[in-house]
DNA sequence: GCATTAACCACAG
DNA sequence: CTGTGGTTAATGC
């Protein structure tokens, strides 16, 4: 286990920023700091859950297996809790979660964490600020991409990627064209084809992993006609 | 009918 | 892992 020291965590989530010395040296003593490789798999679907995961540094895809394929539920973005639902809603892990960028992830005992929700109403009040958040992009999503044509989805999730996880409209991208199909529910064939055509009329430009949305308006209204 | 969209397959860098 | 061509099915004028 890691050496850490939670009180002087620069990368506190808000809901820890309500505990007190006391919460944060129990806290110390009952969670572990650990380290993942791009690609590494941090808890996977189906195994046993004891702990709340929370990511301190990096970015996780949470999937989950579908009838043929995998199914990518969520992208996420540190800092960000990212076990909740498999760790209260059910014992057995319903999903698996891996990292797309190096990361950094705090395990924290779930038992000492459901205290906190029970003793510090402002801790409880900040995580269900957060799953509610989450839980609204994910009906954005979930609406948006049902009815949207491949080349709409595809726009929203560049520009939705490019906004909310990198801040730059020049990024690498931190999935495979077969992973981007199994977010938004498409093919990989359909995803080549639509990033070539976005690339040749230069509203994207892109070699290998690194992305650049050169004309962010028209990938808007592509977005937008859907 | 004819066009468009996209999935599935196959094969090649 | 990605790019492309052929084929097929569904849907919409």
């Amino acid at each position: 286990m890691e050496n850490h020291n939670c009180i002087n965590c620069s990368f506190k989530s808000s809901a820890a920023k309500t505990l007190s010395k006391e919460e944060f040296k129990v806290i110390e003593n009952n969670s572990a700091l650990v380290f993942f490789k791009k690609g590494d798999i941090i808890f996977k679907q189906g195994a046993l859950s004891t702990n709340v995961a929370y990511l301190r540094t990096g970015i996780v895809k949470i999937h989950k297996r579908g009838p043929s394929r995998e199914k990518i539920l969520r992208i996420s973005k540190s800092p960000s809790y990212f076990g909740i639902p498999t760790t209260f809603g059910n014992k057995i892990n319903q999903y698996s979660a891996t990292a797309l960028e190096d990361s950094s992830v705090c395990f924290i005992d779930s038992n000492l964490f459901q205290n906190f929700i029970f003793k510090n109403g402002e801790f409880a009040y900040k995580l269900i600020v957060e799953l509610c958040e989450n839980e609204l992009n994910d009906y954005e999503r979930y609406a948006n991409q049902s009815q949207k044509q491949v080349p709409g989805i595809v726009a929203e999730t560049l520009i939705c990627m490019a906004d909310k996880i990198f801040n730059t409209d020049r990024f690498n991208f931190p999935l495979t064209q077969s992973e981007l199909a199994d977010l938004v529910g498409t093919s990989r064939e359909s995803i080549s084809r639509v990033l070539s055509d976005f690339s040749s009329n230069k509203i994207i430009e892109f070699n290998g992993k690194e992305i650049h949305i050169l004309k962010r308006d028209i990938l808007e209204q592509i977005s937008e006609k859907g």
